[in-house]
DNA sequence: GAAGTGCGTATCCGTATGGTTACGTACCTG
DNA sequence: CAGGTACGTAACCATACGGATACGCACTTC
């Protein structure tokens, strides 16, 4: 879990895992997406690989890397028992956003 | 972003912000929660703040805590776009997801 | 087999992190 | 005003991280 979070932490890394969304891809194509250089990536892709959010596939003499959502799932999973905090407030904020709309329309008529 | 998931990375701090769910606390009762010293718990809970997980609020000499959901709503809506990835593979990844948590809980809490 | 391609590992460097102990500061209490 | 209480900050240490460059290894191709 702390590997997850961490792997999440960094927005290069993140990026990787937005393009791998779509697609499963080499390692020189992500390489091409991120501004710096190829070793670098290489260990990002490592530590997505440590936090199983990442598949590696060789093909000849290049690495196929792939999305692993089920880390996400856990993270999914995790953040359930907080979703009722928000879920909360913004209800509360809704009804009144709602209640200034209508007091606000009813000032306007 | 970074900073929420950098500080989601790491055990201790995702203890505090599970204590914080349950009420807002003060400094010392966050202290007594973790196997280490006060000033590190203060400095966690400075990452936390950093990342807008937590609201501090002063009361003569105490400093009272409480949870700050809004990053983790961010989170929340981070993850929708990857979703759809679990989720239609739902029963594939149930066990898995399952296994994992039931491993995370025996680990890491 | 020799050369080229694709990618990882090794090493180095500056900075960040997580822990410690020692100290400082603000506040209540006697 | 002296002393205790509840914190944070400073200084220090070991380790980890993110970047770079240089090198090594496996595979294809000629």
């Amino acid at each position: 879990m702390d590997s997850v979070f961490q792997a999440l932490g960094d927005s290069n890394r993140r990026t990787l895992l937005e393009i791998l969304r779509d697609h499963p891809a080499t390692a020189g194509e992500l390489a091409e997406a991120l501004p710096i250089a190829r070793p670098g990536v290489s260990r990002h892709l490592h530590v997505l690989r440590e936090a199983g959010l990442v598949d590696v596939r060789q093909e000849a003499q290049r690495r196929i890397y792939s999305l692993r959502p089920a880390p996400l799932a856990e993270v999914d999973v995790w953040l359930e028992d907080y979703r009722a905090l928000w879920l909360n407030r913004l209800d509360a904020l809704h009804t009144e956003v709602t209640r200034q709309k209508t007091q606000s329309r009813r000032s306007c008529s």
